[in-house]
RNA sequence: AGGCGCGUAGCUCAGGGGGAGAGCGCUACCCUGACACGGUAGAAGUCAGCAGUUCAAAUCUGCUCGCGCCUACCA
């Protein structure tokens, strides 16, 4: 057996890659549907094909990757399904910038032209953000990958439109929708963010029409009044139900218009007098639909006034927004201008503000397939983590609107709709129709595309064959877990469940974790307009990827976002580095060790084992339980918190300093066992880390003795990897404090870390003395100290500093090198904040209502306690006592 | 306007009815044969405020203050 040397620090760049492909050639990602046994499931959240990765995206697949990771190992038949979105309006903005980059436009391109255009874009440039999942260490079956319009999606999207059309579930109509009039297109309710913003809020005279006085009315949006068809009151409101049936005179235009009256209409608000446009106010649609209104149009597509807007024609609806206002100065009809800051529909892809616009479009009728969804939650089928999630899930549901699907966009799937030019007949089909069925005329293809969630929400099921009836499908469906954020979980979360429970009538993931934000040091969201962004790449590059994703894991606490710095990274760059560190201290002296096997614990000796191994056999023991319990629960950042301490501040700080003694010594046989129990701690610490670091881990993996495959592949440390062991632990316990308590002696009395020293021990607890006495070797080079005694209590040393832990109370030996006045002081202050809790002990012991009402097992505790910490005063009282004395 | 969440050590955050915790930072000493990306020890907190429930509250309830976020048609 040889064993490699290892660097003296881990260098991430020369490693990483490396083993990427080492896993990628050797098909270690891929799934295999015809393997038996449990199945463990993720269908990536695909990101866009413009995209590139940001901290949510590492985020959120370090913990896909971490899940994914840790069941493959456990032996299940894990997909991890990976692939990419189209983005619609995001695609298109892409290549419409470097058309005009060319100097041309897509319409001087066409659209059958733009598409190929677009088409190119995405194989030249699109999907940079595979490759940098790679080196996130993603461990996607990339042979599966997928995109929303290669062809197997586009069928299903076409099946799925095809299907909702035929159950009546799609309709078109005239609805007033979201129109942003730079991407020329219809946009959801959800894809308008809402922004508030300082306006004005105008107060304007419409003269009535029988030439008595007039009406003011209030409104944020002068330039609509071109398109007024009423002017609506509350009928409840005395200063106007007069007015209800009369006519006012629109002003600039001259059209009368009727007062009408309804409950809608808040009395409070401005002069309790409402303009009404249905045509480019959601509110006021309903009104005209209510009280059979007119809708005139006064702004087009473009965001500009037209024929209706008379001499504002042409103008921007901004600009007419000003010259109308100016008009109407001039005539006398403003009665004043108050500002009002109020929230103002911006588009979510280029914040240009939204136009309420009338128009036809394609809708989902939304209720039947939410019911379903809202049951699949409600009755537990499907689980949201963090349950708070839950009320929002149900909140949206309840009260969610039929979804405006159709988008006037070039990229995306064409809705499969066809009109006769003839005669009009709408068809709806799979296959392109070749004549009109009713007059045999020529089919037209409507032009409008299907909103990109559309697509999205067919995602868990599209990408395992659906239509057809594949294999994949009944193993991988319904899939695990969904691990995203919670800005999509109306966008996405809420579609796929509707569409799954509707189309494969069953959910389509158990659980949906919803994790958080990653925010900067700061807490600030990151944006490029802040100029906030920290880039995973260049953090990746700067402290490593296992850095990155340790940092990810361990910040990653339910419901909390991630505030992520330089220093934090760099702390666990530290810890990479220790691991790192700490295998190679374990591989150089593991030198003439033969393997006995990987799996279980190793086979021992259990009459010569020691108690540094047997202590960190147990240790093993539960944390493999609860790394095992935390990932199960998605408590990443536990997952992290426990093998950072285990790793750190047990082996390493512990274990592996009890360890040297052994290994450094003359006994063979002891030497022996410990590199067995040395080795296979080590090689259980590598495969818990694994799901996080999965670099370092492979690294060190292959240079421990035995190993023939990758870790990838090796056995999950399940329970039953350690060696319960509650006898050891206690008496480690013991040792541990007692080691504590000599180092702080030396530490508080300033003695050089050089200086051996002499160390006697009292307790009138034998067991303790016996173990004490029994580990002197490990003792003794943990405090550097010469000499070793333990005693009963009786008479205590001279020139000695003391201190107590436990029963054991400590001396060190400093004859000539004590400051007793140091001492005392130590010993006062350490009295002091004794006495603080001995004073809370007692008064709590003598409640009466304490005694009497609190559980027996609290009330012992209490009771042992006080008489722990009335021992231990005692003790520190009598070496105090003596220490005043000596230094007189 | 409603809803949700958060205020715990200098910073970032765990914890969640009975002894205040971690990481980073800070202080002191140390290049001890894995690691200075390190070791040992140490200092540091009326657990936002007020009231209530309880034998017992950082933890549960209510209110107040401060900070985020989400949803919403008040023009």
């Amino acid at each position: 057996m040889t064993t490699e040397q290892l660097d003296k620090a881990y260098e991430p760049q020369n490693v990483e890659g490396r083993w990427y492909d080492y896993w990628e050639k050797n098909g270690l990602f891929r799934a295999d549907e015809n393997k038996a046994g449990e199945s463990f499931s993720i269908v990536i959240p695909p990101p866009n094909v413009t995209g590139n990765l940001h901290m949510g995206h590492a985020l959120n697949n370090t913990m896909q990757d971490m899940l994914v990771r840790y069941h493959r190992m456990k032996g299940h038949n894990t997909l991890w399904l990976p692939g990419m979105d189209h983005a619609g309006i995001a695609t298109q903005n892409v290549v419409e910038r470097q058309l005009a980059a060319d100097g041309t436009n897509r319409e001087a391109l066409g659209r059958e032209k733009f598409v190929e255009r677009v088409w190119e874009w995405k194989e030249q440039y699109g999907g940079q953000i595979i490759n940098q999942l790679k080196r996130l260490g993603s461990s996607c079956d990339w042979s599966r990958q997928r995109f929303t319009m290669d062809e197997g999606l586009s069928r299903a999207v076409k099946e799925v439109f095809v299907r909702l059309y035929e159950e009546g579930l799609i309709y078109q109509g005239d609805y007033i929708i979201n129109w942003c009039p730079r991407c020329h297109t219809a946009l959801a309710d959800l894809e308008v963010e809402h922004e508030d913003l300082d306006a004005k809020l105008y107060y304007l005279k419409y003269k009535l029409a029988d030439g008595d006085g007039c009406l003011t009315i209030a409104t944020t949006r002068p330039e609509t009044l071109l398109g007024d068809t009423a002017v609506a009151v509350n009928p409840e409101d005395e200063r106007f139900s007069a007015y209800i049936g009369r006519e006012v005179i629109l002003p600039v235009l001259g059209r009368r218009i009727p007062v009408i009256g309804d409950g809608y209409v808040d009395m409070e608000f401005g002069t309790g007098a409402l303009k009404v446009t249905p045509a480019h106010d959601p509110n006021d649609f309903e009104l005209g639909l209510k009280h059979n209104l007119p809708a005139v149009k006064c702004i087009d597509d473009d965001g500009r006034m037209n024929d209706e807007a008379g001499p504002y024609k042409g103008q921007d609806r901004f600009e007419c927004r000003k010259n109308i206002m100016k008009d109407l100065e001039a005539q006398g009809l403003v009665d004043k201008i108050d500002d009002l800051r109020h929230a103002v529909g911006h588009c979510y892809r280029c914040k240009t503000v939204v136009e309420p616009n009338l128009s036809k479009q394609w809708f989902i009728k939304i209720k039947p397939l939410a019911e379903k969804a809202i049951a699949a939650v409600e009755d537990g089928r499907t689980r949201i983590v963090p349950k708070v999630w839950e009320k929002t899930y149900f909140d949206w549901m309840l009260n969610i609107k039929d979804w405006c699907i159709s988008r006037q966009l070039w990229w995306g799937h064409r809705i499969p709709a066809y009109y006769c030019e003839d005669c009009g007949e709408l068809v709806v089909s799979r296959e392109d129709p070749a004549a009109c069925p009713k007059c045999g005329g020529s089919m037209r293809q409507e032009t409008d595309v299907l909103d990109t969630w559309f697509s999205s929400a067919l995602w868990p099921f599209s990408t395992l064959g659906w239509p057809d009836k594949t294999t994949e499908l009944g193993v991988y469906y319904p899939t695990s877990v969904l691990i995203t954020g919670f800005d999509i979980l109306f966008f996405w979360v809420a579609r796929m469940m509707m569409m799954g429970l509707h189309f494969m009538e069953d959910i389509p993931f158990h659980d949906v974790y919803i994790h958080a934000l990653v925010r900067d040091a700061e807490g600030q969201k990151m944006s490029k307009s802040k100029g906030n962004v920290i880039d995973p790449l260049e953090v990746m590059d700067k402290f490593g990827t296992d850095a990155f994703r340790f940092t990810l894991a361990a910040l990653a606490a339910q419901g909390r976002d991630v505030r992520l710095s330089d220093e934090r990274i760099q702390g666990y760059r530290n810890f990479v580095n220790k691991l790192w560190n700490a295998a190679r201290f374990t591989l150089m002296n593991l030198e003439g060790f033969e393997p006995s096997r990987t799996e279980g614990p190793p086979r021992l000796d259990e009459s010569k084992l020691s108690l540094a191994d047997a202590w960190i056999l147990s240790r093993l023991e539960t944390v493999a339980e609860e790394v095992e319990k935390h990932l199960n629960g998605y408590h990443f950042d536990r997952v992290a918190g426990d093998l950072y301490q285990f790793v750190w501040h047990e082996f390493c700080d512990w274990y592996l300093e009890m360890v040297k003694p052994v290994l450094y010594g003359e006994d063979e046989a002891a030497k022996k066992q410990t590199q067995a129990v040395l080795a296979h701690t080590l090689s259980v610490i590598l495969r818990m880390l694994h799901p996080i670091m999965p670099f370092v881990t492979e690294e060190i993996w292959w240079k421990v003795p035995g190993v023939e495959q990758s870790i990838m592949i090796s056995p999950w440390p399940g329970t039953g990897i350690g060696r319960p062991d509650a006898k050891a632990e206690r008496r480690m316990e013991m040792l541990q404090g007692v080691i504590t308590t000599v180092r702080n002696i030396r530490g508080e009395m300033n003695v050089p870390p050089s200086q051996q020293v002499e160390v006697v021990m009292m307790s009138d607890n034998a067991e303790e003395r016996l173990v004490i006495d029994q580990q002197e070797h490990l003792i003794r080079p943990l405090v550097r100290a010469k000499s070793q005694q333990v005693v009963p209590m009786g008479e205590k040393p001279k020139g000695a500093a003391a201190h107590v832990f436990g029963d054991v109370e400590v001396f060190v030996i400093l004859a000539g090198l004590i400051d007793f006045e140091e001492e005392a002081k130590r010993l006062q202050k350490e009295m002091d904040k004794l006495d603080k809790d001995i004073i809370k002990a007692n008064k709590k012991l003598a409640n009466e209502d304490f005694l009497a009402k609190a559980p027996e097992d609290v009330v012992a505790k209490e009771k042992e306690r006080l008489e722990v910490l009335n021992a231990k005063r005692d003790k520190l009282s009598l070496s105090l006592t003596r220490v005043l004395e000596l230094r007189q």
